[in-house]
DNA sequence: CTGTATCCCCAGCGATACTG
DNA sequence: CAGTATCGCTGGGGATACAG
């Protein structure tokens, strides 16, 4: 589909992070603590059921998060990281200090733009 | 627009390198080198005109890239990347490396389907 | 050479209802 | 509790033509 490898490669790995809430969901879950649905859906209060459930499958796929089913009534359904998905970990910590670095610094320009008008 | 600190800077970040050509814009362009319009354009075979301009203008409006326009018939434009948007290397670096190893992962998950489907 | 302007399409996402 | 199924919208991106 795409011949350049390098763009290739980017492709595939901003696909495993990248959707609206993948990150968000990738953050709760390297706390460590293995999440029920229905307490990801409690962290993340805007997300729908349908989009919660189809980006769960999608890190499914790529073997970054591991889906572990309790027959049992009512069901029990336990989302966790794995080795695998650990390894995102460092890159995931990082766009989330620059992103943090990035919104404090564009609230600095605003805040000095608003100072020039007043001037 | 969003309450949930965490998320927007995710997105912050996330809003700054994704684009279907945003990291390998950026990548051509962490080489060092500044690069003219249809330099950039040769690099990226598949990419419309008009990507590579709205790309290049989000990027500009980041502070990530630097716009130089050598006032001349015909005309120059030259595109670098800034200071602040060689903060961003490391993630790049990462994300490429992390990318080149999910594909050839993926590659071998495939073969070795392919291969127990044959016995 | 370095762009804009238009028009159009589709994949990602949301809302809502239903189910084992 | 943990999902599917449908339907509909929106905005990111593509194709093409025009312009300073």
């Amino acid at each position: 589909m795409q011949k350049n490898p390098v763009q290739c490669q980017f492709v595939a790995a901003l696909d495993s992070i990248v959707g609206k809430w993948k990150p968000i969901i990738l953050y709760h879950l390297l706390q460590g603590k293995p999440l029920r649905f229905n307490e990801l859906r409690r962290l993340l209060p805007d997300i729908t059921q349908r989009m919660l459930t189809l980006h769960l499958r999608e890190l499914e796929e790529d073997e970054i998060v591991k889906r572990v089913i309790y027959p049992q009534i009512p069901p029990k359904v336990e989302y966790s990281i794995t080795e695998y998905g650990r390894t995102l970990a460092p890159i995931l910590e990082s766009l989330h200090q620059w992103g943090k670095a990035h919104v404090e610094r564009k609230q600095l320009k605003k805040a000095e733009n608003e100072q020039n008008e007043t001037d």
